[in-house]
DNA sequence: TCCTTGGTGTACCGTTCTGTTCAGTTTGTG
DNA sequence: CACAAACTGAACAGAACGGTACACCAAGGA
């Protein structure tokens, strides 16, 4: 039962950070919220920006677990490659959907240098890693251009989620990444 | 010299909401770095938000006015298109690029039923009804569908050149909008 | 000349911010 | 039972937050 209280703040910052916004959040709400006394908080992050570290640590595992075993199920490198944008998909039509937590931290945080804008930026190069794998395995004759195009066709379609009009960017993502697959593979 | 002042307000205030965040400037330092007494300041605007919501119409007008004379220097529809990724990579090379205004203020204030949130919205609109338009006349099939796959590309760029590892989004997004334009366009 | 309009400087209001202090209470384990 | 670790509530700093009050100044037009 040791670390259970310090994961559980952790689990319901992620929630309210991500509901909120992390500048919109303040210590003593979050302490309201999660019914989690301050003091506590702050003997086991000893500033906001420690808790906001852990919480970017903890929704960077869930999210690429969550999503790469989306991918994984779809079978065949090329169909694995697609799949991601079916699982976006479910993913905006949540109605707890509020976009990406990097992309948001990072808009809060702008300063490249910062602790919490740099941890947001290894949660996309770890994603880009991963993808750029699968775009071998498929037989890409360059994986890593293949996994930048696609990739910025998911960051494209989040933000279209979270802020435009249209009715299922997701699908939209789908549909182009299929004509980038069609001119890149084999 | 009437408005004057007003203006000159909104202006500065446009590049330090966008180079610091919106929650993170408070109206004390607006006052401290613009020279503009906060008296002023509170005389033309109500509220913060009020403020705000005048340096997103700004910065609309100016993005607006800006890509989509860079777009019609090209030329042809098509090129015109392809035009906008190398809009993009130029503004991604400037020291003073900190992401799109839009996205970070829809990413502070994450409830699409917020003011800053809607106009935030509005400025994307907007911005497809133009390619909607140029798609048309390059004689695109849909070219609703194509306005809205380059749309991913151009958001996806901007994010990835922010947030990102990559060298140059701008180039991948175009080299993907080629792509997708030989299958769109006859 | 007078009077409006736009701007200034400074002090202030109540609230909220991150972070601390301290005395006291639970809780699992030897 | 005893002990240490974890946790709590409440009060408190000192600064910053959005926003206001008040007295004053400069310029332009009637």
């Amino acid at each position: 039962m040791r670390p259970s209280k310090r994961d559980e703040l952790v689990r319901k910052a992620l929630e309210i950070f991500y509901r909120e916004g992390f500048h919109a959040t303040g210590m003593d709400r979050l302490a309201a919220e999660t019914g989690i006394s301050k003091t506590t908080m702050f003997k086991h992050f000893h500033s906001k920006e420690e808790l906001i570290l852990a919480v970017l640590r903890l929704r960077d595992q869930n999210f690429r677990t969550w999503l790469f075993r989306r991918m994984e199920e779809a079978g065949p490198p090329r169909a694995q490659l697609l799949a991601m944008f079916d699982a976006l998909g479910e993913w905006f039509a949540e109605t707890s959907f509020r976009s990406c937590m990097f992309i948001k931290a990072a808009s809060e945080y702008p300063d490249p240098a910062h602790p919490i804008h740099a941890q947001s930026a290894e949660h996309k190069r770890l994603l880009f890693r991963q993808l750029e794998k699968i775009a071998g395995e498929a037989g890409a004759a360059d994986p890593k251009a293949l996994a930048r195009q696609l990739l910025l066709l998911k960051e494209g379609a989040i933000v279209t989620a979270h802020l435009g009009h249209e009715i299922d960017p997701a699908a939209d993502a789908k549909a182009a990444a299929e004509t980038l697959l069609a001119a890149a593979l084999p």
